[in-house]
DNA sequence: GGTTTTTCGTGGGGCACCGTACAGACCACG
DNA sequence: CGTGGTCTGTACGGTGCCCCACGAAAAACC
C-alpha cells in the first residue's frame, strides 16, 4: 500500500549479500549506468559483453519463436542479475533482454566479472544459488503459462513488477503486456478491465497503479508466492 | 530409421567429454544402477542424495501445480545428467524426477560428487555448460507450451524420446502422455491418431513405434531442432 | 486548433482444447 | 473361458482465447 518512494540508497540484493571486501572489489570494477525503457541489453545467441546488477527498474527476458510470437520468460530487478550465463562459463545470451522499467544498474565488463568470479568464493556461491532460483522459477513458469488464465497471469505480473519497481505505480500499455503474456492485446484489455472493475488496479494510457495488492494476490495464481518462497528458501 | 540396437557400450555423453583421468576418477566413485520405469529419483523441494548420469533410458522432469495439474518440463537421457542443482551448490531438487523409459545410469553420492567438482576443472566446465543448455531449453519450452498445438508438441516429444531411447520403439500410454503434455487423455488420442493416420508412427496399448522420423520432424514444432542446436552450440 | 498517433473498448465468428462420459478392444489372471 | 482391468476411440456441450476489425478518446505534433 505504501508507495515506498523513500528512495533507499539504491542497492542490489545479490551484492548486498556479499562480504564487504568482495563487494567492494567488484564495485571497484563496475560503473553505474542508467537503463532506459526499451534498451536492448542482450540479444539471444549473441555475445554477452557486460553483466548487470540492477539497483532499480526491471528488465524483461523474452523468448521469441521463429520471429513471430514473443513471450516473457523472466523478469529481473534488484533482486537478481543479468548475465547468469557467465556464471556458468558461457558468454552467450539465452534470450532477448530488454529494459521494461527504466532504472539504474551496476555494469561490469564480462572479463572483469570472470576474474572476480575466480577470486571470490562468496560471489560464486551467491550467484550460483541465484541461477538455481532462476531455473526453479523457469520450471514454474512453464506450468503457469500452460494452465493459468490470462487474468491470473496478469495479476502475477503486476505484483512482480510492483516488487521490482518498489512502487505501486509503473508504466506499461496493453499492447506491451500482450507481448509479455503471449496473448492478444484485446485479451489484456479484458483481463485488466476485470481487475480494475474489482478495484484492484487503476490504469489509463499505460499508467498503472496498484490499489490493493493483497486483493491482487488473491486474484493471481499461486506461482507468485511460490517464486517468492523459492527465492527466500534457496538464498538463505 | 536404424533401430540402433547395436548395444554400443553404454556411455553418457557428458562423461564422454571429460579427459580420461577425470572421468576415471569420477567413475571410480560411482556405481552402475538400473532405473526402472516409474522410479522416483527426486522429489521437488527435497534433498538430493545422489546424482545420476544416465547411460540409457530417459528420466522425466515434472512440474506440479498445487497438487492437480502436472506437466513435463524436461527430459534427460544419456546426453545429460540429473542433479544439476548440485553443480550450482544447491542440494534441493527443483522438480519431480521420475523414470520414463527404463535404463541404466552411473550413480554418485552427492558428497563425493561435490568433491569431484572441486578437483576437476573439466568436470565443472562441462556440467556448467550443460546447466546453461538446460536453461535455454527451459525458456524455449515456456514459449512452446504456450503457442504450439498438441500434435506438434507430441511429435516433438516422440522425437526427443526416440533420441534418448536410441530406438524407434518405446513405451508410453496416452494417459501418461497426457500428463506429460499437460492436456486431456482424449486430446492425446486425437493427436496420436492424426500422426498414425499420416503413417508417421504406429502404436498399440502403449507400444509406440516411430515409422518416419523425418516426417515427424516436419510435423513437430521447430523447438525440437532449436534445442538440438542449442546443445550442439554450447557444448562444443 | 486541427490532424495524426497512441491507447483502449468492443463485437462476431471460429478454433483448440476442456470436462465428462460411454463403449469397444485388448490383455492378464484366475 | 469368463471376468476384470487397462488402453483406446469417440461424442457433446462449454470455455478461453484466437483473428479480424471498427470506433472512440486521449495525447502528441505541427
Amino acid at each position: 500500500m505504501t508507495t515506498a518512494r523513500g528512495k533507499t540508497a539504491a542497492t542490489n540484493r545479490l551484492l548486498a549479500r556479499l562480504p564487504d571486501p568482495d563487494r567492494r572489489r567488484l564495485l571497484g570494477k563496475s560503473i553505474a549506468v542508467q537503463l532506459s525503457a526499451t534498451d536492448v541489453l542482450y540479444e539471444r545467441g549473441k555475445r554477452i559483453r557486460e553483466v548487470y546488477f540492477p539497483t532499480g527498474g526491471s528488465i524483461s527476458l523474452i523468448a521469441t519463436l521463429h520471429g513471430h510470437d514473443k513471450l516473457q520468460v523472466g523478469l529481473v530487478g534488484d533482486e537478481g542479475m543479468l548475465g547468469t550465463s557467465l556464471v556458468l562459463g558461457v558468454a552467450i545470451a539465452p534470450s532477448l533482454a530488454l529494459v521494461q522499467d527504466c532504472g539504474t544498474a551496476w555494469q561490469i565488463d564480462a572479463a572483469a566479472f570472470r576474474e572476480e568470479l575466480e577470486c571470490s568464493v562468496a560471489l560464486r556461491s551467491c550467484l550460483q544459488r541465484y541461477v538455481h532460483v532462476v531455473m526453479c522459477q523457469s520450471a514454474q513458469t512453464v506450468a503457469c503459462t500452460r494452465f493459468h488464465v490470462v487474468e491470473a497471469r496478469l495479476a502475477r505480473w503486476l505484483l512482480m513488477t510492483r516488487d521490482r519497481a518498489h512502487s505501486d505505480h509503473f508504466h506499461s500499455t496493453h499492447e506491451s503486456l500482450a507481448s509479455i503474456l503471449g496473448v492478444r492485446r484485446a485479451g489484456v484489455t479484458h483481463a485488466a478491465g476485470s481487475l480494475q472493475h474489482q478495484q484492484l488496479i487503476r490504469y489509463s494510457r499505460g499508467d498503472i497503479t496498484v490499489l490493493d495488492h493483497h486483493g491482487l494476490e488473491a486474484c493471481a495464481c499461486a506461482c507468485y508466492v511460490a517464486n517468492q518462497d523459492t527465492y527466500a528458501r534457496v538464498m538463505n
